[in-house]
DNA sequence: GTTATTTGACCATA
DNA sequence: TATGGTCAAATAAC
């Protein structure tokens, strides 16, 4: 971790405490996946072993990291994880109270929530408004500068439940064809009852561990809203597919070969595959691409590991 | 009655 | 100060 340059002032500092402190909850939170989720079972003894491994390293470094940061003799670090467990489980501080929420309504409001950030984001441009597995609430719509159609946000359903921080924003970009764009801010921290999930080990390099990506999805690939009243089907969709959902549907669909697929990570080299599988009728126009950080894509699991192929092949 | 959506207002950031 | 993101009361749907 390079801090010394970006952390030199305050404001950057406090910001990248902040940062590291995410992450390792992010990795503690995978830890947990990786010890309890039942779909890890389909994974090899040997290879959770290294997945874990993994991930102790990457909580090993964000706390190495933190205490060089913190080293300084400030409190910033513990008190900046107090913040931050304040404000990302989720709930305004004013919920605590019934009562006094509702009679400090307006005061409470302020400083609550900060203006989305312009990195950390996952933008998809679909030709129909694609259902991402996920459980998603409405919670408000903007006209936008310039843009003759309005802008449509969407939380996790299980923000509140689970403290899951995912948001994502939608926006029809084009008539007609119609096109829109979706953009995703946060991953999931929730466990998406909608889904049941499957492991795919991506082993594209095989010599190169630090390259190798577990995708968590499955076989719901069809958009399955209507482009002309999308708000109002999406959930409904869902709500639809969950009992029906034996096969396990997914959280993610893999665009066939001949369309782009792009997923950043700040922290490891740029990785894409394609599947070549029969969906490309269904996505063909789908654009998908990730412009920032571990958090762009929603993973359930992301494990290092060779197995990859069979798994894979059911899709 | 409960849950989801709409919409105007508030607030932070550029 | 304009713009965009979020909140929450009002409303609609189930």
């Amino acid at each position: 971790m390079e801090s010394s340059l970006v952390a030199s002032t305050v404001p950057g500092r406090k910001r990248m405490i902040g940062e590291l402190i995410r992450g390792r909850k992010f990795a503690q939170q995978l830890q947990l996946l990786l010890r309890k989720s039942p779909e890890a079972e389909v994974i090899e003894d040997s290879e959770m072993t290294s997945a874990q491994i993994l991930v102790n390293k990457i909580l090993d470094s964000y706390n190495q990291s933190l205490s060089n940061i913190s080293s300084g003799g400030s409190d910033e670090v513990s008190e900046i994880q107090a913040v931050d467990s304040l404000c990302s489980d989720g709930h305004r501080k004013s919920e605590d109270s019934d009562e006094s929420f509702k009679t400090s309504v307006r005061k409470d409001r302020r400083g609550c929530y900060k203006r989305r950030r312009t990195s950390e984001t996952c933008i998809r441009e679909t030709s129909t408004w694609i259902d991402d597995g996920h459980a998603w609430r409405k919670y408000g719509q903007k006209p936008i500068l310039n843009s003759p159609h309005p802008r449509n946000y969407f939380r996790c359903t299980h923000k509140f439940e689970q403290g899951c921080l995912a948001t994502k924003h939608v926006q029809k970009i084009q008539e007609d064809p119609p096109k829109f764009r979706t953009t995703y801010y946060d991953n999931h921290t929730c466990r998406n009852l909608y889904k049941s999930s499957h492991v795919v080990i991506v082993d594209h390099t095989a010599g190169d561990n630090s390259s190798n990506i577990i995708w968590n999805f499955g076989s719901q690939i069809e958009p399955v809203c209507e482009p002309n009243d999308p708000v109002k089907q999406e959930n409904k969709e869902q709500v639809r597919n969950l009992p029906d959902n034996k096969s396990g549907l997914s959280d993610y669909f893999i665009p066939p070969d001949d369309h782009l697929t792009t997923f950043c990570q700040t922290s490891g080299p740029l990785t894409a595959f394609s599947s070549g599988s029969d969906h490309g009728d269904v996505i063909s126009s789908d654009v998908y691409s990730c412009t920032a950080s571990t958090h762009s894509m929603d993973m359930d699991h992301m494990i290092a590991g060779p197995v990859f192929d069979d798994v894979f092949l059911k899709y």
